[in-house]
DNA sequence: TCTGGGGTCCTAGGACCC
DNA sequence: TCTGGGGTCCTAGGACCC
């Protein structure tokens, strides 16, 4: 099992971003401060990110926008198109930040990251303090901090500082209470904890084990044999037992997607043919910028999942004879796959392809001195670079080169500036 | 009219081999 | 015609997460 890293005296933060999407948003438009606004989900098809306020007001996440526009107005609600770009670049900020308090750091998602501390009680709480303000001072956006020496136990933390005002944000477990600490897990769902969804929860509810406290004195073997061992896991860890390994800096993604729903559906195959030659043209400039090659290549698409009948959900997958990551070829694949699958006359909604058996393009092997022909950069790198210089518009192969968008791209009506990385978007502050 | 997009890990089962 | 047991690799599907 994985101990500290630093051996001894170990303990695990986990620092997240309160409302992350919501809190980007408010540091570039402070209108937004105190008022409840919404981020949506690409096409603003549903809600995908809540301030406190609107969390107040019952907007549920995956809430869909058509309906909550309806009372938008009457509750003084906003929403923002949600604008990756910029949420992307405040990530890398805040975990530059995170990161400089801890012995060792692993990014888990765009907005939390566990991070090493040392320290009794006391010192770990300061520890947790000093990274908030930090974030504050430098980012601008508000983070909670749970400390604990499990990862489970630190999510379970960081759940406690986020639900407790008067904890200013942080909770170091050992800092608690002894009681206290045990009267939250009996209340709380197993549910509510990192690692155990809806499904696993009723099936343990069958079992008698419904809180966070029946299941952490549950049998581990019994969980084991009953369920999986990521569950044994879970409850090892609320016993203290640290057995989540840290994910070594995993740079070696293993799939690649593109997927992305339509602002009006498509009825034909050949407007399928041209979504999926826009689609494999951009999840090809992804594998360009990554520096990857697939060996394979999974086309999908879909009908309404809540439209009446059976839809149409075709799925193909391709494997290359040797792994590419030339666009030429991947739109050729992805068109005729579509012509294959796709039912005419159905009414397509979404359409993605995803990459696998990705390797680096670096490990040039012999037999690619065929298709590269000596150093002559591959066409991918060309759209590559043009895209670097001149915007991701400016270049694109048959109807993904077209600057107007075709029909059914996506819509994003609320959407912010990329105010941090475009410079013809950055803000301007009038004194 | 309108319901996201991207991932990871684990398990079971089939194909194949010796 | 018989036909065990063990191993690997691959894939599909489930569950979960943000």
């Amino acid at each position: 099992m994985a101990g500290s890293p630093q051996g001894g005296a170990g303990h695990i933060a986990l620092v997240d971003v309160n409302n992350f999407y919501v809190s980007c948003e408010r540091v570039f438009d402070p209108r937004l401060e105190g008022r409840p606004v919404v981020v949506l989900s690409n096409n603003d098809g549903c809600v995908v990110a809540r301030s406190a306020e609107a969390k107040a007001l019952g907007v549920k996440t995956g809430a869909p926008w058509f309906q909550v526009q309806a009372q938008a107005k009457a509750w003084g609600l906003v929403a923002r198109s949600s604008n990756y770009e910029l949420y992307g670049d405040m990530s890398a900020r805040v975990m530059e930040v995170v990161g400089r308090f801890g012995a060792w750091q692993e990014v888990y998602s765009i907005d939390e990251s566990f991070v090493g501390l040392m320290g009794d009680a006391g010192a770990l709480a300061e520890s947790g303090r000093q990274i908030r303000a930090a974030v504050d001072r430098h980012v601008g956006v508000p983070v909670c901090v749970g400390v604990a020496g499990t990862k489970t136990l630190a999510k379970f933390a960081n759940r406690i500082a986020k639900q407790n005002p008067a904890l200013g944000g942080v909770c170091a477990l050992d800092a608690m209470p002894a009681g206290h600490v045990d009267a939250v897990q009996s209340r709380v769902p197993a549910s509510g904890l990192w690692g155990v969804g809806g499904r696993t929860a009723e099936r343990l509810k069958l079992l008698g084990i419904e809180s966070i406290a029946d299941l952490k004195a549950a049998d581990p073997a019994m969980i084991r044999k009953k369920f999986s061992v990521v569950l044994q896991r879970t409850v090892l860890e609320l016993n203290g037992t640290e057995c989540i390994p840290h994910a070594e800096e995993r740079v070696d993604k293993q799939q690649i997607m593109f997927s992305r729903s339509f602002s009006t559906p498509v009825t034909t195959v050949e407007g399928m043919e041209s979504v999926m030659a826009v689609y494999a043209q951009r999840g090809a400039s992804r594998l360009n910028q990554e520096g990857l090659r697939a060996s394979a290549m999974t086309v999908t698409a879909g009908t309404s999942r809540f439209a009446a009948g059976e839809g149409s959900f075709p799925a193909v997958t391709l494997r290359f004879a040797a792994p590419t990551q030339d666009p030429i070829v991947l739109i050729r694949a992805a068109v005729a796959a579509i012509r294959q699958s796709a039912v005419p006359g159905a009414s397509y909604l979404r359409a993605g392809v995803m990459f696998s058996g990705l390797e680096p393009v670096a490990g040039q092997d012999v037999l690619e001195v065929f298709d590269t022909a000596g150093s002559q950069p591959g066409v991918g790198d060309v759209l590559g670079e043009v895209r670097g210089k001149f915007g991701s518009l400016a270049i694109g192969l048959g109807i993904g080169g077209l600057a107007e968008p075709p029909s059914w791209s996506m819509k994003r009506e609320h959407s912010s500036p990329r105010y941090t990385t475009e410079w013809a978007e950055l803000p301007v502050v009038r004194a």
